[in-house]
DNA sequence: AATGGAAAGTTATGTAATAACATTATTGAA
DNA sequence: TTCAATAATGTTATTACATAACTTTCCATT
């Protein structure tokens, strides 16, 4: 990720203001195909309006993937311009699908450390667990 | 996972035994439907008969499923019999494709903790790291 | 042999993501 | 300002991944 793709005021497509705030609305992480029902009413028809969008707020820092969902969610950095840490994690609760973005230092420095005993070098990560969040458990 | 479903001697179904022998001879993890095509000259022919297969596999702690991947490898514990770590991480290599399973008992253990002090109960989880294996930089 | 449950077969459909190409907006330098 | 370059958008079609619903076959046990 660039330096100019991390800067977090970088002004956003109405297309990406659009998902955004769709995604920022909700309490879940969302499907692009959800979001583009969402959206029909905001004139977007095709799935690729929103995989576009999609795509650039990724690049920007300001949503995260969800791999074992298929899914996205705001960044609890996205606003705020923070400096986003390297290796984020998700604990997802299966039951009322609140996810819970988390920076470990411990995680963080293990993974970190076995990539480096192994001589595997990190290009990204995808570090999801699910299960029962407080509330629901 | 009921220890039924850990044993490992377990007698594998026709379907089951092609998919594992594909997965097996194969040095990089497989979607689905790659499985399928390698195995229609024996006489596959839909998406189902294989994910049906992948579906008793899993459970049975044969194969892994990657979730950033959609993609299936074999456990390297899969033959052995041995009993399976409970956090599995898998180091992903974006050029070559080889995946190195491996069980790292710090990551699981910030894992666990950090699990505890947010009360969140795990079930599952998907701890795949993406990059560059060894031999590749 | 009868039967009950698991596995397999088959067709159709649902969901996720991208290809290819045409058009419109924005930007930034001459 | 004008024009070229770049980014974003729109649109249609297609590919990839996964499951629903239902039927038939297989096989262990009675």
């Amino acid at each position: 990720m660039t330096q100019a793709a991390q800067a977090h005021d970088l002004k956003l497509t109405k297309n990406q203001h659009l998902v955004l705030s769709v995604l920022e609305s909700s309490r879940q992480p969302l499907s692009a195909y959800s979001i583009l029902d969402r959206l029909r009413g905001h004139g977007l028809k095709a799935p690729l309006q929103v995989y576009r969008a999609l795509e650039k707020l990724l690049e920007a820092g300001r949503v995260h993937r969800l791999e074992s969902m298929n899914a996205f969610v705001v960044c609890c950095h996205s606003r705020h311009g923070q400096i986003h840490p390297r290796i984020t994690a998700f604990e997802i609760c299966e039951s009322c699908g609140k996810v819970n973005e988390f920076h470990d230092e411990k995680v963080e420095s293990a993974l970190i450390q076995h990539a480096r005993s192994s001589g595997f070098k990190i290009r990204a990560s995808a570090i999801e667990v699910h299960g029962l969040c407080a509330d629901c458990h």
